[in-house]
DNA sequence: CTTGCAGAATAAACCGATTTATCTTCGGAT
DNA sequence: ATCCGAAGATAAATCGGTTTATTCTGCAAG
């Protein structure tokens, strides 16, 4: 008798020899199925904790089609949107007996679909992909040619082949119109985006434009959007607002993503434009220094925790149940936080404006 | 024959009967073994592109003891920090020819522990670890109980049975006291910390306090550390202020972590105090808004990616090749990047800040 | 006292690779 | 012509599970 060689692990042979039964019998009690005697059972398990045995993940699924892995790939893990995303996926994952491996693409379309055909090759029970430009790019083309079931999150809009989920950007972006000129009246606003390419920058650019138009035809809508380096986008925007006379400079800015709304606000402070006296500021997607910094930001908070439930739940019905319904797009309504840099009133300013928490 | 069937994909038999040879061979073929004959390597290497083969990874290693596979966890995915340090070491594993599989404790040492068993459940052939308090965690507890060959990062100093990673956080806190005692001349400095037991917090508290006392024994360093919930800890920095006689006050404020110098930011401003002329501020842990905020926020930045490249080629070493040295400790060097909240001096000072002073 | 049958148990095949031990080939030395 | 050894090829064992097909129970019905 050897499972207590030096660092050799109990395999479920091992198990079986100890409970005097066969290794088809300790399967059958590990994975639940009832058609095993009690006191068989008991012994299985009593010999599971004596050895320590645990399964290994691997060779149980080798058989089968698909292993219980859920595949994730997201274009970055740098910012706190995809690490929370990618935590609460895991922790649902979790939660229904699924592993799950993370990849990051690093915004490129080419890994993106190298990290598809990867989780094909790991034989993974579904896949979340979060495109690094929208659901018509080289990954989810992969991934349909696997035959792979996934489901495609954030940067998409409504797709025929795959179940989709995003934050609703186009109905928040819309609201942003709302705020800043129904409530607010402005009527020259400077649309900043970082990037043309990702869906969900097109929708909040489409989503804000609709709406702003039919409140009030007659705003000025003008867009800075460049993937252009970094010191170009900022010399951009000085030569934007130079090229403005005093009278026509825009009353309010809406960026359009997180690194936009950092870049807009160290470029206005630059240039020395009082916020929001001089000029209003919503960002799109929230940051947690947003509410520290001074003056705070007014930010588009984006639901992360019902994008992660809602793509987890939709993927693992397609793993586990009707693999044949029409793909549905899931949008998640995002909330406006209304803060400093535009809209909240800043009558109590006694010793600095309270309760940023 | 069938290996078109339907979306069955190739496996190494389907390649080596198209080539005609045996699975050996272009088991051989595939891992570069050089014992194969020209032609029957060309014939497999065309079997391969022709059925589109790609090896199953997980198969692939089922008989060997391990597999090429490093396991990481991380306390957290949502820090940009844990996220860059992912990235890189996923980067890194894989020019190395390994996956990765990641993993996060949430901060909790349950499930450090937990993860750790999971990681040598999958067989991986190492396994970096940032421990959510330090080297004696249980985290690390069950590394050792496996056998496993792993590498201790980030919040660690010196162990006698892993090789350890970090930030020098010692000799970086030690400069910035030479920075603001030794260049600027305070005398009377807080130290603020969100919590006491995490090894790099208690290394970056040593670090400051010898050096302060070296360079000046009579400076005063007043210690402002608790894992209270958010709102206790905004009180009490209050409180503190309050009970500090207007020329007693601290002149100079070192937070020991990012969400700390984050707090501490926050209610400065509240109090309505005036960085750096009333209190100077100096951040352990760069972020990108602190370039942007308002003051600018100086800060230490760590090397991530000299930390990530040291501890995967270190865990690599161990790995591949040595696998009885003694554990070092390796301590990557910071940098302080000097701006407005301290040091950095004021010439152009946007107008708008002139309403308060 | 058979027979039938359902519930349990298990031996053996299987998954897709690697590795080992065995078997061919073939060229060169005796 | 014979023998030997090295290079190359391969059948078969192996890894740790799951699944299938078969055998074994025990008990009720005929």
């Amino acid at each position: 008798m050897r499972p207590e060689d030096k660092h050799r692990r109990a395999t479920i042979h091992d198990v079986a020899r100890t409970a005097r039964v066969s290794a088809a019998t300790v399967s059958k009690v590990l994975r639940g199925v009832k058609t095993v005697r009690a006191d068989n059972a008991e012994r299985v398990r009593k010999a599971v904790s004596e050895l320590h045995y645990r399964m290994d993940p691997l060779a149980s699924g080798l058989r089968g089609e698909q292993r219980r892995i859920i595949g994730t790939v997201v274009p970055d893990l740098e910012s706190p949107f995809f690490g929370k995303l990618v935590t609460e996926l895991e922790s649902l994952a979790e939660a229904a007996g699924y592993h799950m491996i993370v990849a990051s693409s690093r915004e490129s379309e080419a890994r993106e679909a190298d990290l598809a055909a990867r989780m094909n090759d790991w034989r993974v029970a579904g896949c979340v992909l979060v495109p690094v430009r929208s659901e018509r790019g080289p990954g989810a083309e992969k991934l349909l040619d696997f035959g792979m079931t996934a489901v495609l999150v954030d940067r998409v809009s409504a797709d025929e082949r795959f179940d989709t989920v995003s934050a609703d950007n186009h109905e928040a972006s819309a609201s942003v119109a709302d705020f800043l000129i129904g409530q607010q009246g402005h009527k020259h606003i400077l649309l900043h985006g970082a990037t043309r390419i990702s869906k969900a920058i097109r929708n909040r650019l489409a989503g804000f434009g609709d709406r702003a138009r039919a409140i009030d035809p007659g705003v000025v809508i003008d867009e800075l959007l460049s993937d252009d380096p970094l010191e170009t986008q900022r010399a951009a925007i000085r030569y934007y607002f130079d090229g403005q006379a005093d009278g026509h400079r825009p009353t309010a800015i809406f960026s359009l993503s997180q690194h936009s709304t950092l870049l807009v606000l160290s470029e206005i402070r630059r240039m020395g434009l009082r916020i929001p006296e001089d000029v209003a500021l919503v960002g799109f997607d929230d940051a947690d220094w947003m509410q520290t910094t001074w003056p705070s930001i007014t930010a588009v908070a984006q639901p992360v925790s019902a994008i992660a439930e809602r793509a987890l739940t939709a993927l693992l019905a397609r793993v586990e149940g009707d693999h044949t319904g029409f793909p549905v797009q899931y949008l998640e309504t995002c909330a406006l936080l209304i803060r400093q840099s535009a809209g909240q009133t800043k009558t109590e300013r006694p010793r600095w404006s309270g309760r940023s928490g």
